[in-house]
RNA sequence: GGCCCCAUCGUCUAACGGUUAGGACAUCGGCUUUUCAAGCCGGUAAUCCGGGUUCGAUUCCCGGUGGGGUCACCA
């Protein structure tokens, strides 16, 4: 038989901030969707409106563009099972609760929260857990839509279920009991909006963090309750803080993924590693294309445990897709990124292209080196003579005859010809005969300034015949 | 506290009961044009503990321990 189309969906709410964490699950869902040729849904749980922030379903559709994470149905796109934003459905949580009533699954909640947090406290105190189910009322009355609307638990048993990523589950009746269907404010709760949502939407995989886990057989008896056959349930481990031992928060250093943006990381390198973060297909390869990722995804290999999240693995897994993209798109992200921060992109060769793409893992990297004058080459520089001397095994009065050495050396090459290859060619010998330490630590430092630079016969060619020359003369003199 | 989940190098992970427990990041050492970066080569480094089952457990079972999740008119 072929099975039914994949349907999957990331389902947010709209409060302010998309971190790692959410995205990584967006990431699963997405690609299972892809591999599997189907169908994924990006819808906006926006139910609790105190929570809300102003602008944030624009943020998350920003972070999903950037990420090139794209949606075949939902807001922005439309789609036959609209509208994709919990607050415009309300008329379908109606129709849905109505049908619970009717079918005695369903209550009004009598009490103020005032009572119900009262012997919340006391359970606490007790250490047991609170059920509201031991405080049902007796007397049902009518839903007047301004209570809060209860569901009715139909049995009180042991639930287990099949999660793809965990394989049989099970929980007590403890984890049983009426829930909250519509709250005072007339809109849904995640428990009740979701399943109807998802039926609606004909959702046939629920990929979701684990801390959903617990509320499972609540969702379960619910689907009991309408009658309806559950979809698939995966859960995805947590991605977890430096130390380990909590969920990855903002306080734990947890960015939004805009903020990679802004830091010159490319959308492949992050959605690469967060894949990699709880999930590893067959074979050794790490570094991949999205085609790749999305060809070699299975559930089935999702991991169980919590991954902590590594900064400089993502550094380095950045550092691996930027050697992948052309010089052209180099540049291209660099001035966008540039631009972003208000700066020009100055002047520079091949050459320094060449240097600033092999030291940078991130354009935020390469931006900072343009930007700082880092390969300026057109000014002078100040030498120090410490600097110059610095390692050398040798004395002043050497080392000047060392580099006057190589000054009368290079002198006859032609500008044209002021090639690293050529310059290397000129001085190499002399400094393996006179011990390359002496000559050509005090070379390097008096064409870069710098205590760290690339090589002198780089340098050399950066600089051009002139500037060359004229950086070693300044040496002499300071020595 | 109840319920539930999880457990391999520092970190991310591989190993359909039989491997010298593999790879990657990080780290350390060497090479490459005595720096830095990149690259290449190599090293250190792990099956939480205790019982079973088995000829043989990282792998299966039980019990501990540790960590996490959850017990909302939040999602």
């Amino acid at each position: 038989m072929n099975p039914k189309p994949v349907v999957t969906r990331f389902a947010p709410s709209p409060t302010g901030f998309m971190h790692v964490g959410s995205v990584r699950t967006a990431i699963f869902a997405w690609l299972f969707a892809r591999k599997n040729h189907g169908t994924f849904i990006l819808r906006i749980e926006d139910t609790d409106k105190e929570r809300q922030v102003l602008g944030s379903i624009e943020h998350i559709t920003d972070s999903l563009h950037w990420l090139g994470i794209t949606w075949d149905e939902g807001i922005e796109v439309g789609g036959s099972h609209g509208p994709y934003i919990q607050s415009q459905r309300l008329d379908s949580y109606k129709k849905y609760a109505q049908t619970l009533i009717d079918k005695g699954y369903a209550y009004p909640d009598p009490y103020t929260q005032e009572e119900v947090e009262q012997w919340r406290m006391q359970a606490e105190a007790q250490q047991r857990p609170f059920l509201f189910r031991d405080h049902r009322p007796h007397d049902t009355r009518k839903w007047d839509g301004i209570q809060p609307l209860r569901f009715k638990i139909p049995e009180i048993k042991r639930y287990t279920w099949h999660d793809m990523v965990r394989g049989n589950l099970s929980a007590g009746e403890e984890a049983l009991d009426d829930f909250v269907l519509i709250k005072g404010d007339g809109y849904p709760t995640y428990n009740f909006a979701h399943v109807i949502d998802d039926l609606e939407m004909k959702v046939t995989h629920i990929i979701r963090g684990e801390e959903f886990i617990s509320s499972t057989p609540k969702f379960l008896s619910l689907y009991d309750a309408l009658s309806i056959k559950p979809p698939i349930l995966a859960t995805v481990p947590v991605v977890l803080a430096p130390d380990g031992k909590k969920k990855l928060s903002k306080r734990d250093g947890a960015k939004d993924v805009l903020e990679y943006r802004k830091e010159g990381y490319l959308p492949e390198a992050i959605i690469n590693f967060l894949s990699l973060l709880g999930w590893h297909p067959e074979g050794e390869q790490e570094v991949m294309s999205i085609a790749e990722l999305t060809d070699a995804f299975e559930l089935e290999r999702v991991q169980k445990g919590g991954a902590i999240f590594d900064n400089i693995k993502l550094r380095w897994m950045n550092q691996q897709h930027l050697k992948r993209i052309s010089d052209k798109e180099f540049i291209k992200q660099l001035t966008v990124l540039m631009n972003e921060r208000g700066e020009q992109v100055p002047t520079y060769t091949q050459q320094i292209l060449s240097l600033l793409r092999e030291r940078s893992a991130t354009l935020g990297e390469a931006a900072n080196m343009l930007s700082s004058g880092e390969f300026n080459f057109y000014e002078a520089v100040s030498v120090d003579a410490a600097l110059l001397m610095q390692n050398v095994q040798a004395d002043r009065e050497t080392v000047k005859r060392h580099l006057e050495k190589v000054r009368i050396l290079i002198e006859p090459t032609s500008g044209e010809n002021f090639s690293a290859e050529r310059i290397k060619e000129l001085i190499f010998p002399y400094a393996n005969e006179q011990g390359r330490g002496a000559v050509l630590w005090p070379l390097r430092v008096a064409l870069s300034g710098k205590e760290k630079s690339p090589d002198p016969f780089t340098l050399a060619e950066l600089l051009g015949k002139d500037q060359t020359l004229q950086r070693i003369k300044s040496a002499l003199q300071v020595l």
